[in-house]
Formats: structure tokens, C-alpha cells, sequence
RNA sequence: UCCUUCUUAGCUCAGCUGGUUAGAGCACAUGACUGUUAAUCAUGGGGUCCCUGGUUCGAGUCCAGGAGAGGGAGCCA
């Protein structure tokens, strides 16, 4: 079969004579060719020249690697055609594989001839530091650069390895709507469409649609899009992200809480395993993520509440205390960061300095004002949130503020259960020993990425449900189908979701989740 | 919705208590250089100082309103 979709595929190809349609040889393989001559087809991601050379690094998607051409060698015409090739042309290069211990991959490409592709006028991104919004506008071009490449390879290595993990843990993989005619938690703000004349909204949470199938299925879990219409504009947040959601019939918070850690030390460990090289080109310190093997911290809420007050330290460090010195270190760094931006900025007024220092020194500088404006904001945020910190009030969630004071206390996920009813959904199970508590677990990641998991075991009986929905002030007539799941054989079960983005966010350790996803969609961007 | 910071060349940023013709680096163009790693060196072109109104002899700079962006709160994965 599959060969004869493959024979089909090169007739076909032929018959068009499309010289440039199979990437026959691959940058990730070239110690393979050593001493061969092959051919290579991507695009010029950099380009260096230098009289009778121009080194050409070229990228096809696996990696990286140097082409010289040489005007001996190609030949005066080809060598005038090489000299014209900008950023991101798309290109041919025909050569010898050669050792060289100076390059990236080890080999670099040395040209018999080169085929321009497609050419590439004025290409936006330069090789240089840009801003945010500037490379988000460009996101369909950013993606080429080389660190987008590494994020994207370790966010297919997490689904991937997401799927390979339920799959041999016996889940099956079953989808929920994502038009949907009710909130399902009724908080949210929801992104309306119109569904054949009736209001319908797009999906916040497949979890309801879960129960059901593992009702039918014993292990399920989904694998889809979630909207929410939320108009935050933060690190953390975005419009439409990627969730996960198991749900287990027979299975208890406990046993629930078990399955997280399993997953995530599954997960981190693939991506420790495979994506090596991946994880050196964005820099990640791979220290905490080895720390994935140890077992995860569990706190009940009122354990959480007492941390984050202050009231009671973790191996020696308090919530506090550890914030006030961070502010203290915040400060202090903000004036080395300023006296060093001065001392650069007379260094390079003073005449006969050469272009290249004093560029490299300007270099320094904007990489140095971009710390202190990052530093700046920490210096206004980190006392609000030590104010938040100090006056939690018993009985309330977590704040996204909280949530990284106490995390940065650990160097591992910890697992938060037993909440006060209250404040979590109305489908958790109110905790048989202690009804002030329900039965759900927030799992919080550290380095004080915080919330990437939420989920608990679910409430059984009926008439606690109705209770809820009327609490919520929730339709109904929406939930009989749920509330069926009750009337017949209901079972103890429960579940979880997982925002992918945020694991990728925490595992990549991106200042924000908009890096995370090929194209964020959030509040002001649409485009492209 | 609220708080906060910002908007000057294609990009990243200077521009002091308001004062001649608005600056740098990168990018781009031309030239030099045989091994460059964001190559280097020389020369050159390039501006609606986000928009609207106000104060003033004079506004990139001060004031008011608006738009856009960054971060945070709320809410959440």
C-alpha cells in the first residue's frame, strides 16, 4: 500500500518534471556523506561574504549547516549569482560533505554549484534583537528562526509523547464538541457564533462530553482546542489553546493525583531524552526538569494557604522572607544594570574606539535596557504581590500571584487539593470527611510558572449536582443529559485537564505562552 | 473592567530643565578584503517624532483626549 502510494507520488513528479519536489538528502544526516557530493534544498538563513567566498548557512527544516562557495571552484557566473542571494532565498546547493570541527553540525557543504529556488527581496527579520509586537506580526516568518524552530520541535516531542503515554496506559482518545449550546462552568466569558440562528458557543472545556465517554469507554481522553473570550492580557493567557483532558471511571482524587505525576514524568522525560539538542538552542538550565523524578509535593489547601502567608516555611525557605530578598535583589540589579549602561554609553563617545567595539557595546546596551525594563516591572509587581501574599484571606482561590510565590519554593510540580467548595466548580466532589472541601487538585509548575493542571474527582450524587447548578444559577434543562450520567450507574470517577501551552511555556521556560503555539490567538491579535 | 509602563528612520533605541538644519547602531545600496560565525572597513540614500486639540514667540519634549502595544489585577489551563 504504502508502496504504491509512494511509486504514484514519483510518477507523478516526474511526469511534471519538477526538478525540486523531494528533499532527498537531509541536514540531520550529513555525517552520513562524509566526502560525498549531495545535494541540499532550503533556505539562506544567513549570509556572510568575503573576497572570491561567500559562506551561505543554509536550513532545510532538520538543521543547520555552512555552505562555501568558492570562486575557483564554481566558476565566475555561478560565483556572481551566489554574491546575490539574500536572507531566506530558497536554494540549491550541490557539494562536497566536509569535516569541520568549527562548524555547528561538524560538516559544512563546500558548492560545485548553486540553483536559486526562490528569491527573497528585503526580508523583515534582520539579524538582530527586534520586539515583540514587531516579530508577532511577523509570526509566519518568525517561525523560521531558529529558536521558534527548537520551541515548535519540543511542543510535537510533548503531543507526541502525551499520546504515546495514554495510549499504552490503555486510554482511548475520543473528542468533544466544540460548539457547544451550554457553559459548562458558567464562568468563563464564552466566544459566541451563531449555529443555524441559535446562539452556540465555542468550547471552554470538553470535561462534561469526558465523563460521558469514559462512562462508556473506562479510560478516555481528549485532545482538542478551547476557546475563552477572556480579555487578559498576560503572560499566561490566551484566546484559543490547546487542552488535554482524561477522565477515568473507577478512579479516586488520589488515584488521580497518582496518573498526573506519572504523566508529567512521562512527558518531561521523553522531551529530556529526544530533544537534547533542541533544549540547548533555547538555553533551557535542564537541572529542575531532571528534578522530574522525584515525587511531587501534595498540600491540602489549608497547607498552601499557611505557605503563602508565611506562616510556615518549605526546607528551610518562607514565602515572605524569599520575596522581600528577591525584591532586595531586583533592586539591587536594576542599579548594576543602570551604571553599566552608563559606563558602555562614555566608553563609546570616546573617539578612536573601532566601529566593531563600539557596535558590539551598542549591542550590549539594548540587550541591557531590555533587563532593566523587565527588571523595572518586577520592581512594581513584586510588592503588590507580596501585599496579596500577606493579606490572603482564608477561603479564596489561589491568584495567579500566589500561585508563583509558592511555587517558587519548589523544584518540582506540586499538587494543591481539598478546596473550599466555594471557590471551585460545580461538579467536584464535596470531600466525604470535610464537606467545607471539594475533591480538586490544581497542579501548580515550578520556577513560578504556576497553574498547568486542573481537574479532581467528580460528584456522584445527584442531588448535591442540582444543588450546584442552581447555585451557579446554571439552565437545567442543559444538564439533564449530565445529570443522567448519575441515574445510570454512576460510578466514582474522576479527571483532569492539562493546558498544553503552559507545559510547553514551563518546560521551554518561555517568558510567556505566546511563543508556545505556531500562531497565538489573544486578546488584540488575530493577525496572521 | 481597573491599575501601570511605553509609542522618534525598515529594525533596536538616544534625544537633559521646551530653543538653530532630529541622532546612533543594525538593515539596504556601492566599493575594498581569500575562512567568515550577528564578519570587518569606507561611502551613500532613508523621518507625518502614533493621532487630534491646547499652552507658548517657539513643542519630539509640557497639558488634555483618543488609538495601539507591553506588564499586572480579576478570571483561568
Amino acid at each position: 500500500m504504502r508502496c504504491a502510494f509512494e511509486c504514484v507520488f514519483l510518477h507523478l513528479s516526474n511526469k511534471r518534471n519538477r526538478s525540486f519536489s523531494v528533499q532527498k538528502y537531509l541536514i540531520k544526516d550529513l555525517g552520513l556523506y562524509d566526502g560525498q557530493e549531495i545535494t541540499l534544498m532550503g533556505w539562506a538563513s544567513n549570509k556572510r561574504e568575503s573576497k572570491g567566498l561567500v559562506f551561505v548557512v543554509l536550513r532545510d527544516g532538520t538543521g543547520w549547516c555552512q555552505c562555501v562557495i568558492s570562486q575557483e571552484t564554481v566558476g565566475d557566473a555561478i560565483f556572481e549569482e551566489a554574491k546575490k542571494i539574500t536572507l531566506e532565498a530558497s536554494l540549491s546547493i550541490t557539494g562536497k560533505i566536509v569535516k569541520d570541527e568549527r562548524q555547528m553540525g561538524g560538516f559544512e557543504l563546500q558548492a560545485s554549484s548553486v540553483t536559486l529556488i526562490g528569491n527573497s527581496v528585503d526580508y523583515p527579520i534582520a539579524k538582530k534583537e527586534h520586539g515583540v509586537d514587531f516579530l508577532m506580526d511577523k509570526r509566519h516568518l518568525w517561525l523560521r528562526s531558529q529558536r521558534q524552530w527548537a520551541i515548535m520541535r519540543i511542543r510535537n516531542k510533548i503531543i507526541y509523547s502525551i499520546h504515546a503515554f495514554f495510549q499504552q496506559e490503555g486510554f482511548v482518545q475520543m473528542d468533544a464538541p466544540l460548539f457547544t449550546g451550554n457553559a459548562c462552568e458558567g464562568t468563563s466569558n464564552l466566544f459566541e457564533t451563531d449555529f443555524y440562528g441559535d446562539p452556540a458557543y465555542l468550547s471552554q472545556s470538553g470535561q462534561l462530553y469526558g465523563e460521558a465517554m469514559a462512562f462508556s469507554m473506562g479510560k478516555i481522553y481528549t485532545f482538542g482546542p478551547t476557546f475563552r473570550a477572556e480579555k487578559s492580557k498576560t503572560r499566561r493567557h490566551l484566546s484559543e489553546f490547546w487542552m488535554i483532558e482524561p477522565e477515568m471511571a473507577f478512579y479516586d482524587i488520589f488515584e488521580n493525583m497518582d496518573l498526573i505525576e506519572n504523566f508529567l514524568r512521562f512527558v518531561v522525560s521523553a522531551v529530556l531524552d529526544d530533544c537534547q539538542n533542541e533544549l540547548a538552542v533555547i538555553g533551557r538550565d535542564t537541572s529542575v526538569l531532571k528534578n522530574i523524578i522525584q515525587p511531587f509535593p501534595r498540600l491540602a489547601y489549608d497547607e498552601a494557604v499557611r505557605i503563602i502567608k508565611g506562616e510556615q516555611d518549605v526546607n528551610g525557605k518562607n514565602a515572605i522572607v524569599s520575596l522581600e530578598d528577591e525584591l532586595a535583589e531586583v533592586k539591587a540589579r536594576i542599579q548594576s544594570v543602570r551604571t553599566e549602561i552608563t559606563e558602555r554609553e562614555e566608553k563609546i563617545k570616546i573617539p578612536g574606539m573601532k566601529k566593531g567595539e563600539i557596535g558590539f557595546n551598542q549591542a550590549q546596551i539594548d540587550k541591557l535596557k531590555q533587563e532593566l525594563g523587565d527588571l523595572e516591572e518586577q520592581e512594581r509587581n513584586i510588592p503588590q504581590w507580596l501585599n496579596s501574599a500577606r493579606n490572603f484571606e482564608y477561603g479564596n482561590d489561589l491568584g495567579g500571584s500566589d500561585e508563583t510565590v509558592i511555587t517558587r519554593l519548589f523544584e518540582v510540580p506540586i499538587m494543591v487539593y481539598n478546596w473550599p467548595h466555594e471557590v471551585k466548580a460545580f461538579y467536584l466532589k464535596r470531600d466525604p470527611e470535610n464537606s467545607k472541601f471539594a475533591r480538586g487538585v490544581d497542579v501548580l509548575a515550578p520556577e513560578g510558572y504556576g497553574e498547568i493542571v486542573g481537574g479532581g474527582e467528580r460528584e456522584t450524587d445527584e442531588k448535591l449536582l442540582i444543588e450546584k447548578i442552581n447555585e451557579h444559577q446554571l439552565p437545567m434543562e442543559a444538564f439533564e443529559w449530565y445529570l443522567d450520567l448519575r441515574r445510570y450507574g454512576t460510578v466514582p470517577h474522576a479527571g483532569f485537564g492539562l493546558g498544553l501551552e503552559r507545559l510547553v511555556t514551563w518546560i521551554c521556560k518561555l517568558p510567556h505562552v505566546r511563543e508556545s503555539i505556531p500562531f497565538p490567538r489573544m486578546y488584540g491579535r488575530l493577525l496572521p
